[in-house]
RNA sequence: GGUUCCUUAGCUCAGUUGGCUAGAGCGCACGAUUCACAUUCGUGAGGUCACAAGUUCGAGCCUUGUAGGAACCACCA
């Protein structure tokens, strides 16, 4: 490849990956792990994106942060695995799909389940491909080959493994509960897919007669006070359904009516007055009407007095027969208008107010949802989550950030029972039948036949079960699916080393994934978890449609590149924080890329001129053999090149580059992604291309800068894999692929010489700021004259090059012009008196700051409690600090007075 | 009501077990310019680390409280 002058992402990144797929360096090493070294191995499995769907931001940061820790284990010589999966995301593709057959003309109804599970499929089948070549773009580094989709075979096997495994053990049953029920979509939801939002309502109070007083004994009292109870209600649609009237048993109003009857309005039956501490006195009248089969609570106080329970809407969302002819058949809100108008007519409406309450809908389409009493299959949670939680206090689990620990903790202790029970056709069929003839067989068995609509088991027939599962709950198992996982063997890869996913579905996902990792396999499914945030837009805002601040991954990977995305979406983020996002990151990091790779040309180029026959080549080359080759690279492995270092800045790049080396093996072991791109990032652009590689337009040592720049493009490719890829190719003296290349190990350096660069810049910085501070263009019209001082003397050269003097001439005992003060070199600049004169306000501010800084140096100088209680160390670099400034001060007081 | 988090430069955020003379990116101001890169180079301005008290030799960091903001969970008859 040939190196352009800048850098086109687009021109690179499709046929890189491609040659990446083709020679298999993402395939699982699943078919040989024979290493007993469980750290040999690193897997990620990847949270699954929906199989038919787009990636949108969220997932574009999960596959930078996976990914960057995938390739840096492969760097790293591990074994490698990161397992791709698609979701069939059970309730999100039912709803796109059912609009679809609606735009047809059709519904749901005029299908089988067999039917529409096989439709959908196709369905998804035409729309699958759009999501994985997504990854693709993305660097996702993933083995194709096991990609697993929720509904394969070997997961709907396991999943039914568990299922009866539970049932065996008493887990599973079945339960008239109420559930939160979509009328629009005709399905049950779990609680954490129900969204509250506040609203404003009206509270109506309803008289209801007292027909009996309760019964006292001898002492019965047949002159009470209370002719009739006042209940507020929110929706008097339901109040056909009421069973009870409960009032709290410290209520004094009400005392004399607890054991009594009301009467319902606008029916004939009779209910009881029973105490309760659900109501609360201090709401409305005290007085609350109890409905078990249409709210939450009252459903409660219904199991705790034994309650009928009355249905009295039903699942279209239209009133039954129980609400009595005058009602049945009217959807919900017509109802609660005509029981409104009939309770004012008899004289029974007593009041109404607006209130603010929270309502719970649909998260799909926003429908409001139904409390509605159905038989579903609940998982009884009690034990797998305490389980669940010793393991969990016994930090069995390391999670980032730390206090989600704490937070799922919380969750768990007041987790409820798991319903499992869905009404959509799309997803894993529940195994189990059913039958009511036969009193001497089972009413429910466990079969996985659920091709069958009807099965016969010894003699009696059975029909299935016509729900799916929960999604969850067969994602729940994707960590022992995805690693294969056997009791018989178990698997190398499990537990995972970390599980990577959003902070948003901690307790839908996570959560459960521990809990079903332990019953199953005894063991937590995962030793790290790392959450990541939402991806905000740049004003902190979430994203959402409605707002139409949605911002598409793949419009960036289009515009700056994949890696330029993975390096903006990484940056000024941490662990579990919703943190904005602005295309300027993404733009610093295509500047990143453009700047490597203009490096490597400028290598590539030196390279190249060495080896003709020009006169530069021959200086180059001659410089090569004069220079002693000390630091052999075969003795470090990971850097294959001989190198040497001779003068200050080589020694210094390789001691910047080894401590960029180290930090950042520092932060992957620590989940810190946005402090190592930022170290990699400056370790190029601010050290290596300004400093390191202006000082090699004057030494031009190619073996050392070969050496450094293949070191570069190992450290930054975790993140931006394709432009180091791109490079590594691209270099005439590379072989093979970057990404199965071995991390580098430290360099050599001596560092002495290293730290005298750093004097050098300090005074190539003091430098440049007075002629930038004199006013006009001072570019080469200054000399820079220099007392005794061997470091200034050996990098004449080098320092006039990166100041931009005229010159750099020894003073020879005759200094002249204005004295440099920070540096602490004798060190002039060669410019004419007027021009000092000018300069006399900026030196004395110098004195003034430098006079503060030694002031607070003094003070804790000063203080014996910090000589005494601080670290030796600090207190002797604190004395040094002094020595330093009063020194400098000195200097520059007397240049102060020359002048 | 419960759990948790946040408040640091104009904006978005780092800041690890307290050692700080508080950093980055973007933005801003000023200057540079053939020969790796204008997706460039150089210089600079900009901060009472929300507030208050405490612990400490020392607090952006620890403790308590106050104010403002956010997320999730529960509840709102």
């Amino acid at each position: 490849m040939k190196f352009t002058k800048s850098y086109e992402p687009g021109e690179f990144e499709p046929q890189i990956y491609a040659q990446w797929e083709k020679t298999g360096v993402f395939q699982s090493p699943k078919s040989a792990p024979t290493s007993a070294d469980q750290n040999d191995y690193y897997s990620i499995v990847m949270p699954p994106p929906n199989a038919n769907g787009n990636l949108h931001i969220g997932h574009g940061l999960t596959i930078a942060l996976e990914d960057s820790l995938i390739r840096y284990s492969r760097l790293r010589g591990k074994n490698t695995w990161y397992v791709p999966g698609a979701d069939h995301a059970g309730f999100e593709t039912w709803v796109v799909y059912e609009r679809a057959l609606e735009k047809e003309g059709h519904t749901r109804f005029e299908y089988s389940r067999d039917e529409l599970y096989a439709r959908v499929w196709d369905f998804v089948e035409k729309q699958r491909g759009n999501m994985e070549l997504q990854l693709r773009a993305l660097g996702a580094s993933c083995a194709w080959n096991d990609l697993t989709f929720t509904l394969d075979e070997n997961v709907i096997s396991r999943v039914y493994r568990t299922f009866e495994q539970m049932w065996n053990d008493g887990m599973i049953y079945r339960g008239e509960k109420l559930v939160n029920f979509c009328p629009a979509h005709q399905t049950a939801f779990a609680d954490i897919e129900v969204e509250h939002q506040d609203e404003t309502g009206h509270l109506w109070d309803i008289a209801y007669k007292v027909s009996s007083a309760p019964d006292q004994g001898t002492e019965y009292n047949p002159n009470i006070e209370h002719t009739e109870i006042i209940v507020s209600t929110t929706r008097p649609e339901t109040l056909f359904g009421d069973t009870a009237v409960a009032v709290n048993p410290n209520d004094e109003r009400y005392q004399d009516l607890i054991g009594g009857f009301v009467k319902l309005p606008l029916t004939n039956r009779e209910i009881p007055i029973i105490a309760d501490e659900h109501a609360d006195p201090e709401y409305g009248t005290g007085a609350v009407k109890i409905t078990p089969a249409h709210d939450f609570d009252d459903f409660e106080v219904g199991e705790r007095h034994n309650l009928p329970r009355i249905q009295v809407i039903g699942e279209d969302g239209k009133m039954l027969a129980a609400a009595g002819a005058e009602y049945v058949g009217l959807p919900a809100l017509e109802c609660r208008k005509k029981v409104l108008e009939d309770l004012e007519k008899s004289g029974l409406l007593r009041g109404e107010k607006e209130i603010q309450h929270s309502v719970a809908h649909c998260y799909k389409c926003g429908a409001v949802i139904e409390p509605m009493l159905k038989k579903q299959w609940f998982i009884d949670v009690k034990k797998l989550a305490k389980t669940a939680i010793e393991h969990l206090e016994k930090n069995e689990i390391k999670f980032y950030p730390r206090n989600k620990k704490d937070v799922l903790i919380n969750y768990l202790e007041g987790l409820k029972d798991w319903n499992i029970s869905r009404q959509i056709p799309w997803g894993i069929a529940i195994p189990m039948f059913h039958q009511t003839e036969n009193p001497d067989a089972p009413e429910w068995i466990f079969d996985t036949r659920v091709n069958l609509a009807q099965i016969e088991v010894g003699g009696v027939t059975y029909y299935r079960d016509e729900d799916t599962f929960d999604t969850w709950f067969s994602s729940s198992h994707w960590p022992i699916v995805c690693t294969d996982w056997t009791k018989e063997r178990g698997s190398p890869y499990y537990p995972l080393n970390v599980m990577e996913t959003g902070a948003d579905i901690l307790f839908a996902w996570v959560s459960r994934m521990i809990m079903m990792g332990l019953y199953v396999t005894g063991e937590v499914p995962f030793k790290e978890v790392y959450l990541h945030g939402l991806v905000l837009d740049e004003h902190g805002q979430k994203m959402s449609k409605s707002k139409g601040n949605v911002i598409n991954p793949m419009d960036l990977v289009t515009k700056y590149g994949s890696d330029a995305f993975r390096l903006g979406i990484l940056r000024g983020r941490s662990a579990g924080m919703n943190q904005a996002f602005s295309e300027n990151s993404v733009i610093s990091g295509r500047n990143l890329c453009n700047k490597l790779w203009n490096v490597a040309r400028f290598i590539q180029n030196m390279v190249d001129e060495a080896h003709s026959d020009s006169p530069v080549a021959v200086e180059i080359l001659e410089g090569e053999m004069n220079s002693e080759i000390v630091n052999l690279g075969q003795v470090e492995a990971g850097n294959s090149l001989p190198y040497s270092t001779d003068n200050t800045g080589e020694d210094w790049i390789c001691r910047e580059l080894t401590a960029c080396k180290e930090k950042i093996e520092d932060c992957f072991a620590n989940y810190r992604f946005s402090e190592a791109v930022e170290i990699i990032y400056s370790t190029i652009w601010d050290k290596y291309a300004d400093w390191f590689l202006e000082t090699q337009k004057i030494y031009k040592n190619l073996p050392l800068l070969k050496v450094t720049l293949e070191m570069i493009l190992k450290m930054l490719h975790p993140f931006a894999p394709f432009v180091t890829e791109a490079i590594w190719q691209s270099l005439s003296w590379t072989d093979g692929q970057l990404i199965t290349q071995k991390w580098p190990s430290r360099l050599k350096y001596d560092p002495i010489s290293a730290a005298n660069f750093e004097s050098l810049i300090t005074i190539v910085v003091e430098v440049r700021g007075t002629l930038q501070s004199l006013s006009g263009t001072n570019n080469g019209k200054y000399s820079l004259l220099y007392g005794e001082d061997s470091l200034v003397d050996d990098n004449q050269m080098l320092l006039a090059k990166l100041t931009g003097v005229k010159s750099v001439l020894s003073a020879e005992g005759q200094p002249r012009g204005l004295r440099l003060a920070l540096a602490n070199h004798e060190l002039y600049l060669d410019v004419p008196e007027e021009v000092i004169k000018a300069h006399r306000e900026n030196l004395t501010e110098k004195i003034l700051a430098a006079g503060r800084e030694l002031d607070t140096l003094n003070a804790r100088m000063m203080n014996p409690n910090y000589v005494d209680k601080a670290p030796q160390q600090l207190v002797r670099q604190t004395r040094e600090q002094i020595e330093e400034k009063t020194a400098l001060i000195e200097r520059m007081k007397r240049e102060l007075e020359a002048i």
